[in-house]
DNA sequence: GGAAAATTTGCGCCTGCTGCAAAATTTCTT
DNA sequence: AAGAAATTTTGCAGCAGGCGCAAATTTTCC
């Protein structure tokens, strides 16, 4: 029926990362998910790429699998703390509680961001996929902020939190400075909530010009 | 060579107009961009299919031509304004500065805000634009803040401008409530200025349930 | 061991987009 | 005004992506 036999249902979760693993893998040595194609990646994997595609619509996808993993847990979390805490220290609560340090060699993660960066395909779809996330939450945080879905602060909450994630992942993974991810992302949140104006302090930017005027 | 004859510059323009155009009253008609091809696009314009390819990539692209427009406008705006104000203030003197709501019919923003929520491709494609929107007034803005580029704050700073502006619009857009666009967009941006963890106000939320705990 | 369910696969088809070279149109020169 | 030059338009061929369908294969269950 559903699931009750764990073993098929973990057989076809090894299959889609073993093909997310191979998309990776080849747009890593390729030098851009580009120059791949399904053929290749089910090729790699050993299926057909006819069944590649019943499990992702296309490459991008694939490339994308675990970040859509961890969307999944970003939500949980988010929904657990907002009972528990101000919307915005859930927010950034959750992003931080996610550990992607931990759970992610920083040499991949910096080889992903340039990969994406190189493919505008990569890049929209991971945008989209960043809308998607906005619509989940969204009616948790309305209801957190005691706002209807209509109103524009909710919204602004939601979309300065998810800003300040995309942000400080790509900042500390490009540069991590000695700081833990959790420390950079905090650092962030803690931006916005001061105000955006006005930068909280110096210290991130050593090597910044002196402002000429 | 160049431009120097006008005449052909203007009538280029002139068919990208129609073909933008044509997309948009097709996909309102239709209910839906998703329901247009670009053969009927060119059909409605009288010119090849091939022809439309030429201007656009893709139909959404067409859907999308007029923000681009804007998108040159309002870059310029930040750049003449970034060396006059405060960085934060430029950003939101050029959003205002846009006058949306003078160009456009209410109406027509309306339809066009539906019907891209009503196309994932459609918010794809324009989540793009905004990226490439982002990488383009990087630059401007950590110069302005005399950060480097590789600095989070300016990607912090731009990052939450460009979510303000499109959620203010949205906002506006949807729910008028009286106020002009240039109020809806200062208002959200002093929101951010004043840090985005408490609301500025309540007034915006005439239909809020009271905060149940 | 055999029936039932589910997965994989190959095939054909359609759509969207691009390169290329010929045809049509516009602009420039004299 | 006529012809040359430049540019735009167009048709065609080709390719990759993606999907529906039904047969073949595998897995599960009894």
């Amino acid at each position: 029926m559903a699931d009750q036999s764990g073993l098929r249902e973990r057989k076809k979760a090894a299959t889609k990362a073993a093909l997310s693993g191979a998309t990776l893998r080849l747009a890593m040595t390729k030098g851009g998910l580009d120059a791949v194609t399904a053929d290749e990646i089910a090729a790699e994997v050993g299926v057909s790429t006819r069944t590649f595609h019943n499990y992702f619509p296309n490459k991008e996808a694939a490339f994308l699998h675990d970040f859509n993993e961890i969307t999944g847990e970003f939500i949980a979390a988010v929904r657990e703390y907002a009972a528990q805490r101000p919307i915005w220290d859930a927010l950034r609560d959750a992003c931080v509680g996610l550990r992607m340090d931990e759970r992610f060699d920083i040499g991949q993660m910096q080889c992903r961001e340039e990969l994406i960066h190189a493919s505008p395909e990569l890049i929209k779809v991971q945008a989209g996929q960043f809308m998607e996330l906005f619509a989940e939450l969204l009616g948790i945080v309305a209801e957190a902020t005691g706002r209807s879905t209509d109103d524009p602060y909710p919204r602004l909450v939601l979309g300065s939190a998810l800003v300040t994630m995309k942000i400080s992942n790509e900042d500390w993974v490009a540069n991590p400075r000695g700081r833990t991810l959790g420390e950079a992302i905090t650092h962030a949140f803690a931006q916005l909530e001061a105000g955006i104006a006005r930068p909280l302090d110096g210290a991130l930017a050593p090597d910044a010009p002196e402002p000429d005027a």
